[in-house]
Formats: C-alpha cells, sequence, structure tokens
DNA sequence: TCTGGGGTCCTAGGACCC
DNA sequence: TCTGGGGTCCTAGGACCC
C-alpha cells in the first residue's frame, strides 16, 4: 500500500424506486407498504416499491393485469404526477452537484458522476456520503455503483441496488470475473431483446463472457455498439460522460387517449394542445424547429378491429418556434391522414431539426416577427404564472372528452403553498 | 373496457453521380 | 448497343435507453 492513486472513477447514482419514493416523501402512511405509479392515462405499471415488486407485479404491465393483485394485497396506487417528479428530480441533481460539477444527468432519476479527483481508497466513503447527503437533504433514497467506465459502474448500480449499504465499488477490484460472471447478459447496459437472443445463441450468457469475447468476432458478427460494451466491460472507457447538456434534436409530444377518438375535430383539438406544449418546450430552451411529423393510430391491441397508422412530417420553409405556425401546419398534415371510420387511440407530434433561435434572425424578419415573438411570451409568461392552458387556441377544443384519465392522482404541488405537509406544533 | 411517453444513435439500402 | 464499379448522401426503420 503506497501512493495515493487517482485512477479514472465514475459513479452511477440511480434513485431507488424514483416516482414511488417521491409520493412517499409525502405522504409517510404508505412507507413500508406496497406502492405503485402508473403511466399517463393510468394504463402501465411504470414504478413499483421493493414490497410491490416481491408481490410479483412487473414493469411495465398494464395496470388492468394486475389489477387483481392489487385489490388483494392493498397495494397503493397512484397516477403519475410529472412536475413533482421533475421538481424532487432537480434538487437531488443540484445536491449531486456539489460533489462534482463534472455530472451527465442521463434521466429523470439517474445521473454519472466523475469522481476521479477523489483518492482511490476513499472512494467507497465518498460513495456513501454522497448517498446519505442526497437522503438527507431530498428524502429520495439512492443506489450507487462506481467503477473505470459507464457500463462497469451500471453493473455495479446493478449490484448496489440488492445490497444494503446501496454502495458498490469496483475501483481496484482484484479479480472482476466472478462478480461478471453473476450478472446476466440481459442486464448490461445497451444489451436489449434483440442482442441478447444473438449473445444467447452463441453462447455468451453473462457478462464475464461478453468481457472475454474477442474484438474482432464481435465486430464482423454485431456492430460498434456491442464492441463498445465489451470494451468498457473490459474497464476501458469508450463511451465519454457528457457533461455539457447538449441542445436537443428533437422534440415530441404524444398521448394516449383516455376514450377513443373517432372524430376528426376531436384528433384536431388534440393535435393542437400537443403543438402547443411542445412550442412552448422549445422556446423555453432557445430552440426553433425546422420540420413537424403529426402520426396518429388505432390500438394495436385490439385485433378485432382495423388497425391504422400513419405519419406524415412537413418541412417548414422557415424554422420557427411560432405555436400559430405550428399549430397551422400540424393541422394541415393531420387532414392529409386522417381516415374515417377508425377508432384512434393514440396521436402525437414531432419537431425535429431543432436549432439555436438565437442570433439566429433570418433575412425575412420584420416587425411581424417581433411582434409574434412578444405574443409568445406573453402566452408563456402567463401559462407559467396561472397554470398550462390559461391561454389557449380555440382550435384547442374546450370539452375535452378524450383528454388523459388521471383516477388516483396524489394532487401534490411543489410549487403551491396548500399542498405543503402541516407540522403541528407539541 | 382498460396496454406510457420521450429520447438518441446506427445501419441497410436506395438514389444519384462519375 | 451493352455493360461496370465505386463513391456519397439521404432516409426509414430498428434497437436501445429511461
Amino acid at each position: 500500500m503506497s501512493s495515493t492513486q487517482y485512477t479514472k472513477k465514475i459513479a452511477l447514482i440511480d434513485c431507488n424506486s424514483f416516482y414511488v419514493s417521491c409520493e412517499r416523501l409525502f405522504n409517510p402512511k404508505i412507507r413500508n407498504k406496497p406502492v405503485v405509479v402508473l403511466s399517463s392515462n393510468d394504463g402501465c405499471i411504470i414504478s413499483r416499491s421493493n414490497e410491490a415488486k416481491a408481490l410479483g407485479i412487473k414493469m411495465g404491465e398494464p395496470y388492468f393485469k394486475a389489477r387483481n393483485i392489487i385489490i388483494k394485497n392493498n397495494v397503493h396506487v397512484f397516477s403519475s404526477n410529472y412536475s413533482l417528479y421533475g421538481d424532487l428530480s432537480r434538487r437531488v441533481m443540484r445536491t449531486l452537484k456539489r460533489f462534482n460539477s463534472e455530472i451527465e444527468i442521463y434521466s429523470i432519476d439517474e445521473a454519472f458522476l466523475d469522481l476521479s479527483n477523489f483518492p482511490d481508497e476513499e472512494i467507497e466513503n465518498v460513495g456513501k456520503e454522497i448517498r446519505d447527503v442526497v437522503l438527507q437533504w431530498t428524502g429520495i433514497p439512492t443506489s450507487i455503483g462506481i467503477a473505470k467506465t459507464k457500463t462497469l459502474s451500471k453493473v455495479a448500480n446493478h449490484i448496489a441496488k440488492k445490497t444494503k449499504s446501496g454502495v458498490v465499488n469496483l475501483i481496484n477490484i482484484k479479480d472482476i470475473d466472478p462478480i461478471l460472471e453473476k450478472v446476466e447478459v440481459n442486464d448490461i447496459w445497451g444489451v436489449g431483446k434483440k442482442l441478447t437472443n444473438f449473445f444467447i445463441k452463441n453462447g455468451i450468457h453473462n457478462a464475464k463472457q461478453l468481457k472475454n469475447v474477442s474484438n474482432t468476432w464481435i465486430k464482423k458478427n454485431s456492430n460498434v455498439l456491442s464492441s463498445r460494451t465489451a470494451m468498457e466491460l473490459r474497464g476501458i472507457s469508450c463511451i465519454d460522460l457528457e457533461t455539457t447538456s447538449a441542445k436537443r434534436k428533437s422534440c415530441v409530444v404524444s398521448r394516449s387517449f383516455a376514450k377513443k377518438v373517432e372524430k376528426l375535430q376531436e384528433l384536431r383539438e388534440s393535435i393542437t394542445g400537443y403543438c402547443l406544449n411542445a412550442a412552448e418546450k422549445i422556446r423555453s430552451e432557445s430552440l426553433i424547429a425546422k420540420s413537424i411529423t403529426v402520426f396518429i393510430r388505432t390500438s394495436p391491441f385490439q385485433n378485432q378491429s382495423a388497425y391504422y397508422a400513419n405519419s406524415k412530417t412537413v418541412d417548414l420553409p422557415i424554422a420557427t418556434d411560432n405555436s400559430i405556425e405550428i399549430v397551422k401546419n400540424a393541422l394541415s398534415v393531420l387532414k392529409d391522414i386522417f381516415k374515417n371510420g377508425y377508432r384512434y387511440q393514440k396521436a402525437g407530434i414531432m419537431l425535429s431539426y431543432l436549432s439555436d433561435s438565437k442570433g439566429n434572425k433570418n433575412l425575412f424578419s420584420s416587425i411581424e416577427d417581433d411582434k409574434i415573438k412578444s405574443l409568445m411570451k406573453t402566452i408563456d409568461d402567463t401559462n407559467y404564472k396561472f397554470g398550462r392552458s390559461t391561454l389557449s387556441l380555440a382550435s384547442a377544443g374546450i370539452n375535452k372528452k378524450w383528454n388523459i384519465k388521471r383516477q388516483h392522482y396524489s394532487k401534490i404541488d411543489t410549487s403551491d403553498f396548500h399542498y405543503l405537509p402541516k407540522i403541528k406544533a407539541i
């Protein structure tokens, strides 16, 4: 044991059953009880407490299929509350940034954090400290995996979820093979359904076997992504931390309907709403869109009625963030793909070829443009203050029969004083 | 009756050109 | 008249992630 070492160290911090943890934060009664959170429209189960997992409730399972187990076992059910989860996510990420600004926010409940600046021998304790601080400051429990590459830190995290301390460190492990041997190939980051089948067919069942497969074989028989994954398992970093939050390239807004929709008018209302949402989103990120895609489809699960799905893209002559422009184009595309006589289940729009709107004044910008800009800003500011869709367009409709279902909504809003938990003085 | 929503990246194959 | 090989660029769709 000699001098202090500073090898490359990446931590993956993952919030445990994140949406369930968020609901529990404001509802102590459901701690240590089985809890699930549903996807939009109360369609599928997308977050489960450990107690719910133990009952055999599966990730992504349709709610109606699990309903019997849920009722029988008194499982607490919540519709998703994304503004709450988004808010708590930001608090967690802010806390993590105190340990190092080199952070990649990978999803709403996960972040990669570069910890190379801490000495190797201290790293496990640093991991434990991060976990304690996040829990204390935000109330959210996490699991932490630390290793030399992103893929290995995912593996470490996978194991950490099953351990009591919640922290697993693979830095300077003498022999990693016995650990990798216990990780099934389908649990490796980057290996999905298709690749799992391919690997198993070729005798590769676990992470140790994938790590030891020859580079030439994998490149010849699979693709660069697989070879990168294998390299990363060997401890050679191929996937960099993306710390500068790159601007997104597309923006999708889509929803399933609570009730099937048959009329063009109702589709028009929904598409208008999605456009307004998406336009507001890209404006808040100073982006403009060059193309708009509209898609509609009937349910793929109901085999007795005919299936119809279609989409169409329109390229705009000039990239824009103007809601009115976007709605107008989307509705005209919708008219082209709409067919009578179908029961539509879902619709959506996508804005793509997004680019920076700042310093990007086009040749044709005019006083008219400035007027539109200030109108959009007024709409955004008002909606921010008084809630979404305070100001809207007439085509968005008023009576939205098709609008989403949220039967188990917790109604917690961290930006509203009415929902602050009350503390009684003793 | 009831099956989420939002992203990125890679690749094969077609179109086109020389 | 018939026939070639190779390069680039674009796009749709697939696979993967959470």
